[in-house]
DNA sequence: AGCGGCATCAGCCATTTGGCTGATACCTGA
DNA sequence: TCAGGTATCAGCCAAATGGCTGATGCCGCT
């Protein structure tokens, strides 16, 4: 019984080597491949795959999170396996939430790929080995929740914005900002924009 | 007359890639892979391969930049094409200094690559075409050079530390942080540490 | 109708940061 | 030997930042 992989990313030159190492054994065929989240649910809802293995950046379209909510509500569900570069403590989070059933980090070697696929195919959870404390340390302290507003200053802050400067480009007063922005510390639990970026920066938030 | 090629990528899935779509045609052919930038330096100094085509970020090691500048001290020197996904500022000057032949986005379709390696051995040089400006932009305001020490400094300052941090940490007096860090934002046209920090994530200085 | 979350704003105050000027010491290369 | 670059330190001062307390209006949910 061969397994049938739809390869999802936005790099061609990734879609061939996976394909390269995926087929190079016999177990699993590649039945298709997207270079877009939207490209890939109509495929899969075409060619029904069992697994789809899928880039979590994926340019310009929707993420590799949205993509997974959607294949994992088609009617049969592939199982769907997140690739990566990064391993961001909230895209984790978000890709498991999403119905992902794991994990993989893009610098692992093919076996490790074709050995994750074949692992989710048949049912299991799949984490690369680094990533398991890591989700469970996430599960234990969830990831703090910014409301929109919040990520828009965040974001700011980023580019190196001063408060006067976020306040003029979000059209309110300083005070405004200076009170969003110790919402974030709070949350973030730091005590200065520096930080604040930096951890925004890790977790993925921004 | 084939020309040689030695692959440097720290992702094993991107190699695979590459080489399915480089020995695709019949000019190329692939005669090493490298998985870091010393290796690569390595394998080109005993195989000689025409054109290195090298991805500026190999994990841990030294980045491709620095592989660039050691590859073209070889003798003879291959012709060496970056290959990245990003397009900072920074690296594209930092590459073509180094003496890269050109430049490629990994995105980019699989014939592109070819086309550029093509074109790259034969000693042209080869830019992404939204890439040509940029680089010209960037030869206009020089990339500013500072000191290891500043740029140590300017490390801690994206993790968010205090200057008093800072000082601690590198068991110096805060009143030299200060100095260090007036001598980084006048280099960097900025004035405040969360813009140096974007400007210096930007353009690839950290 | 009331409660909680959110976005908005204000004032006060301590700390941090950044601009400026200037000094010492070391090292390297002309 | 001298100039220039680098790293180190100091003091002064203005501006930005961050912590705190508190207030208003809006919206959605119960």
């Amino acid at each position: 019984m061969t397994t049938t992989v739809l390869l999802v990313d936005d790099h061609p030159v990734v879609r061939s080597g996976l394909r390269a190492v995926i087929e190079a054994g016999d177990a699993l065929v590649v039945v298709g491949e997207a270079a877009t989240g939207e490209q890939a649910i109509t495929l899969a809802g075409h060619l029904h795959p069992d697994v789809v293995l899928c880039d979590l950046r994926l340019g310009s379209g929707i993420d590799g999170i949205r993509t997974t909510i959607e294949l994992r509500a088609l009617d049969p569900a592939p199982v769907v396996l997140i690739l990566t570069t990064f391993d961001r403590d909230a895209e984790v989070l978000g890709a498991i939430e999403a119905g992902a059933a794991g994990y993989l980090l893009k610098d692992v070697d093919p076996e490790v790929i074709v050995e994750g696929i074949r692992r989710a195919a048949a049912g299991d959870m799949v984490l690369a080995p680094d990533l398991a404390t890591r989700v469970l340390k996430g599960m234990r302290s969830p990831l703090p929740k910014l409301t929109d507003r919040e990520i828009e200053v965040l974001r700011h802050l980023a580019r190196g914005a001063t408060n006067k400067e976020i306040a003029r480009t979000l059209f309110v007063t300083e005070a405004t900002v200076k009170s969003h922005l110790a919402h974030i510390f709070t949350k973030l639990d730091v005590d200065s924009r520096s930080r604040a970026i930096h951890v925004a920066q890790e977790t993925g938030l921004i």
